[in-house]
DNA sequence: CTTGACTCTGGACCCGGGTCCAGACTGCAC
DNA sequence: GTGCAGTCTGGACCCGGGTCCAGAGTCAAG
């Protein structure tokens, strides 16, 4: 299999390369293996493996959940890696019903709003001010 | 209205007193006033924002944002406050939209894994060495 | 009054997640 | 074999969002 150094990785996955030996000094990205010379040396898998950090960290995953979620593919039992999956699919869910909860409430602020008139009308500065969001 | 100190605020909202001290030195929370001594007073408008920008921040928005949604209210202008929202609606429809990918995928995967076998033949975990997680 | 709890300010410190050197070595093309 | 881009390590620095002092002043109950 083809392999290129960290500037190549870095690039392809448009990240800087300083974040990638940052990753790799946190657990979550190791070369695939160095040359004699220290070079580090990276293949497709690492590639893919940063971009799904990447894509991870832009839905709010911490690093150590990241480091949690690559972590699965380490695990010998495989039934542990479903129960693991299991927890980050409740997590994703909980938040989605959150940021629902929150949007509904945006929504219903803006339909009541008239868009002119006096500030004291508007139902959305009524809702910061005075009441909660919801 | 009754007021009170920063110790009740603080309590009665759940956060630590230095956290209110930061949020006001970072223009979220201005007390409704102070002593002559200069103890800072607060009322219920302030315990109500404070609440507030504890629920926008568990849902992932940064000071900043909030200070933005918080700064609605200052607007003269209802036209612009619900041009605000709306942008602020976007943004978390499309944070919705993300986790929905991630969670379809991530449904997928376990409805796929045996949860039992080789190591080899869970999806998930090929999903996470080989392909995104999608 | 005194005492103990509360609050003030300013500044140091912490953690996560990077980002940016400096100084030295390496790989490759010409 | 020289030159230049690429890479190495270690450590300093940055930002957001707090958290924790120290030292001094304040409030209220007894």
């Amino acid at each position: 299999m083809a392999t290129f150094g960290i500037g190549q990785l870095a690039q392809r996955a448009g990240v800087a390369i300083d974040t990638v030996r940052y990753y790799e000094r946190n657990g979550l990205l190791p070369p695939s293996g160095r040359l004699a010379s220290g070079y580090r040396r990276y293949g497709d898998i690492e590639l893919k493996r940063l971009r799904f950090i990447r894509r991870a960290k832009v839905l709010g995953f911490t690093l150590e959940d990241i480091r949690g979620l690559l972590s699965l593919s380490d695990e010998q039992n495989v039934a542990e890696v479903r129960t693991a999956a299991q927890g980050k699919l409740a997590d994703i869910e909980q938040r989605i019903a959150e940021l629902e909860r929150v949007r509904d409430g945006l929504r219903r602020l803006i339909a009541a709003c008239p868009g002119h008139g006096r500030a004291d009308a508007c139902p959305i500065l009524n809702a910061l001010t005075q009441e909660e969001t919801r």
